[in-house]
DNA sequence: AAATATCATGCAAACGTTTGCATGATATTG
DNA sequence: CAATATCATGCAAACGTTTGCATGATATTT
């Protein structure tokens, strides 16, 4: 057929350093060479080579060079969900030190689904990138599926969600600590009811900030109350509502909540406004993460910064620092990024 | 030095398909067909190779393989920055169509600076990315950078801040009709004196949303009254709160404010209420792009669903479809994703 | 001036997969 | 049963770059 013969014959070959190098009648070599600015190439030979290159149009074929040096400069993500603001931060901070160490970010959303966080890394065996970075799914019970990754010595490091009892690169926030010294904080502004909106215990994180309001608690001599104590599932603004509804009619009513993120948090300041008990004077209020809305909230609410861009640059670092280690990797890393209390309107008495 | 020897010495080669079919007494053809389940391997020797291939731990090099089929499955997309949510949500949606197809998608920020955005594309040349999606930053003047993509036959998608007088595939919304309906929403419930708090005039979209307020006026034969209008510099909380102020003193007051985004919606809310204006009875208002906190601030906000996931998906639908293509691709598309008015408390009466 | 060091470039193999074509063995047809 | 179709597998080249080593030409040292 006329047409495809003819829409065949207009696929344009891509230069390559050959052609570059029939051009200029120099060696392939030379030229690779000339463009990798190595010192054993002439000044006029690497200016007459860049001067070609840019004339044709010529780049280097990334591909084929990966392969050759089986170097991909490519580094894999595993999030649950891209959307989540905590996790963009952290992807943003990746991908910033990724992009100033020459690499680039490949990225995935596990959905929390067991199965697709196993697809993913089925993918990523292929040693397409060199190193990855996970935040585990909630579903996530078992860790063969990144067993089998480290086996093949591809480098791994864990943010935030991390497997317990899994000797692994670790990028975490002292939960405990964190939880601790917002309880505390409320404990010091003279709250004597604090009550805790929690996650789900199943996931570690929550349970750890758990364990830190309780700890305080029990520092201060303040006995732990059950009946303050919520759990919610998936710590959804809905949810922290329910729980605030039921926190706001006890009596005694609670002084304090400390919540374990901020859409709860936020959900109770509203609930408790709907039913006229003044933040922070009647009760303060504590989240946990920093999320935007808690600099927009009236009252500006009490959080912890969890400091997820910096998380993303410790994760990215630390990756890459294996990834660029000649020698075999012997040890794994668990970092503890510091957090602070950022103390605003909704628990300034 | 022994030490250097030995580590090097155990430094495990990866298994490749030839070290299979040695193993197997097979050609190496028949290896890479028979994982291909090509139809011309017999079954049993699909079973054997599949299950020696499991047995050795052996996958396959994905760099080979995209370097001799000159397929790399993989798009770029270039944004601003992944940590604004309606960016997250775009890439979320890439994610899930991009990963459904086979597709990786690999990540950079520009950080609205013209000079990484840049260097991106010249990253982006050397055929690593079979396709790339972008969103401009706002320093993007001029398109010659991926004028030079686009000479390079790499097809790419424009989404949100479009390139304007550059022939390419878009996708937008209908910033026009969007901010002509919520404006008109305004005028249906009653209000008279209708202000518009904007963004920045030089970006395409917001000059739009600009000039769907002044149309909707204009039809219904209101006045366009220059101090109900303010232009901000890049649509913040901040900058919300700054013109709010203003508008809130003026008398008479305007009755009701469209904002070009929920940011400066949310703030002009709780600017009101400071003042003890009443939401929506004596003023009404509207955002733009349904952000989370639009469903939190009380009285919840009236806003465009700019519907950013789905953004996402189309143009990765748009992408993945034209770097399939066989024949060259002759023509550009745009691509308008339908909004709609979500109408809620802030402006129900 | 011979011996040696330095410099600029070229040669050729290698990386691991894919794929068109060839081959030989069975199965099917007239 | 000869001719042909179908099937399963193998051969070998190719993809574009990188890199250790070789080479020949100058420059520098004895």
């Amino acid at each position: 057929m006329q047409t495809f013969a003819t829409s065949n014959f207009m696929k344009k070959k891509r230069i390559t350093l050959v052609d570059l190098a029939k051009e200029l009648e120099l060696a392939a070599s030379t030229i690779s060479r000339a463009l990798d600015n190595h010192p054993g190439i002439s000044i006029e030979t690497k200016e007459k080579v860049l001067k070609k290159a840019e004339e044709l149009g010529f780049t280097r074929n990334s591909i084929a060079s990966s392969f050759k040096k089986n170097k991909t400069l490519t580094i894999g993500v595993i999030v649950p969900r891209i959307d989540i603001h905590f996790h963009s931060l952290v992807i943003s901070g990746i991908e910033e030190f990724a992009y100033k160490a020459g690499y680039n970010v490949t990225i995935f959303q596990s959905r929390d689904s067991l199965e697709r966080e196993k697809e993913i890394t089925k993918i990523l065996q292929n040693k397409m990138s060199e190193g990855v970075i996970i935040c585990l799914g909630t579903e996530t019970n078992s860790y063969e599926h990144f067993e089998k990754l480290n086996r093949m010595k591809v480098p791994l490091v864990f943010y935030d969600r991390v497997p317990t009892g899994m000797e692994a690169n670790k990028i975490v926030i002292n939960d405990f600590e964190s939880a601790f010294k917002a309880t505390e904080h409320l404990i010091e502004i003279g709250c004597k009811r604090i009550s805790h909106i929690g996650g789900n215990q199943s996931t570690g994180i929550f349970k750890a900030r758990f364990e830190g309001y309780k700890a305080a608690l029990t520092k201060h001599d303040f006995p732990i109350d059950e009946s303050l104590i919520y759990f919610t599932k998936d710590l959804s603004y809905e949810e922290g509502a329910l729980f605030a509804e039921k926190l706001v009619d006890l009596v005694p009513r609670p002084d304090g909540v400390f919540c374990s993120n901020d859409y709860t948090a936020v959900s109770a300041i509203q609930v408790f406004q709907k039913k006229l008990v003044k933040i922070p004077e009647e009760v303060a209020i504590v989240g946990f993460s920093n999320y935007p809305i808690s600099k927009i909230i009236e009252p500006h609410l009490t959080t912890v910064n969890d400091r997820a861009f910096e998380m993303g640059l410790a994760a990215a670092k630390l990756l890459i620092g294996q990834i660029e280690e000649e020698e075999e990797i012997i040890q794994t890393e668990i970092i503890t990024i510091k957090t602070e209390l950022l103390i605003r309107e909704s628990s300034s008495r």
